[in-house]
DNA sequence: CGCAAAATGATATATTGTATCAATCAGTGT
DNA sequence: ACACTGATTGATACAATATATCATTTTGCG
């Protein structure tokens, strides 16, 4: 992921600003319903915190084991899963990735705009988006759950330099 | 994932004969244009339409094993990518199965609802999802790929059957 | 036919994700 | 402080998914 991709510097700016309260919000409102925030839990939220961006498990694995050598991989799936649960973190099934949610404390399912060229993603809670999908759902009879809908394309700056710029597909037609 | 899954019966109704139909389009329409329509992709593309549903590459590599003992994972794999990029195929992130394209002939993007419950995969072309997605990317500065967007649910048979009908996820907050 | 490009077969290996179970830890009541 | 209980972890093994490599075979074409 972060490896393979020219991934964006998690900056101090305000958008991280706003992920570390999110995260002191969702370390204390789990504490206080009997979930236990644990020491391993938290290391997998600061790693993704940290890192600004998607990690796969095995990345997060390889950085947690720098400062815990016992970390495995089963433990860092056991946090993620509980963190998605939780409504922290989202799993970007399309890279195979996880991701800090950052908008942990609406119910809305949101969107993820994914650069396939960067690795970049940004968080979205359109409504246009949402009712559209909703009513596409009602129309076929189904009920759509609150994953959030991953849309993969190429982001400006990558389009600036010049990294794939064609909507692609087709080439049998 | 059929194994897995109480898998919709492939039917032989009028869209079975659509898809033979657009198998026997999209065979010619590849041979014609300097691609190798070989036996292997062939039988990958048969075995989907035979499946009338999702699967995954190593499911299929049973299925195309019994008729051939030489198939490979990594031949089925080759076989899917020649099929997705002739868009003849799409992958199901969400479950990591392929499926027919329903649409092939189409160059819109389109959208798969997926039943979590039963593994049932409805494929449409929704002007008002795609349009939504597409603002929105223009808004974010993303050009939007062609790859269809999931959608994942519950479908009205498996609500009636009483097998989860809650969109779900919070128990945080 | 004989060449070059495309595709395959065979094999190995990388990556991603779960299962199991004993040991440990955290909260609770005493 | 102590023991009880359930949650969590550590350790390990393994399952499932996906790709790399390279020698060989097949195909299209002149």
């Amino acid at each position: 992921m972060s490896g393979s991709h020219p991934m964006r510097k998690p900056t101090q700016g305000p958008k991280a600003q706003t992920q570390l309260r999110t995260l002191e919000r969702l370390e204390a409102a789990c504490r206080t319903r009997g979930r236990r925030l644990t020491r391993q839990r938290r290391a997998v939220l600061r790693a993704l915190l940290a890192e600004g961006g998607a990690l796969t498990a095995y990345e997060l694995h390889e950085r947690l084991r720098v400062a815990d050598g016992r970390s495995t991989p089963a433990g860092v799936y056991r946090a993620l899963e509980f963190w998605m649960t939780a409504g922290a973190v989202h799993r970007l099934e399309s890279t195979r990735s996880f991701i800090l949610c950052e908008h942990p404390e609406s119910p809305h399912p949101g969107q993820l705009l994914i650069c396939h060229e960067c690795g970049q993603v940004v968080e979205t809670e359109d409504k246009g988006v949402a009712a559209a999908a909703n009513r596409l759902g009602e129309r076929l009879g189904f009920v759509l759950d609150r994953h959030p809908v991953e849309l993969t394309g190429v982001c400006r700056p990558c389009r600036a330099q010049g990294r794939a710029a064609e909507p692609g597909r087709r080439p049998a037609t």
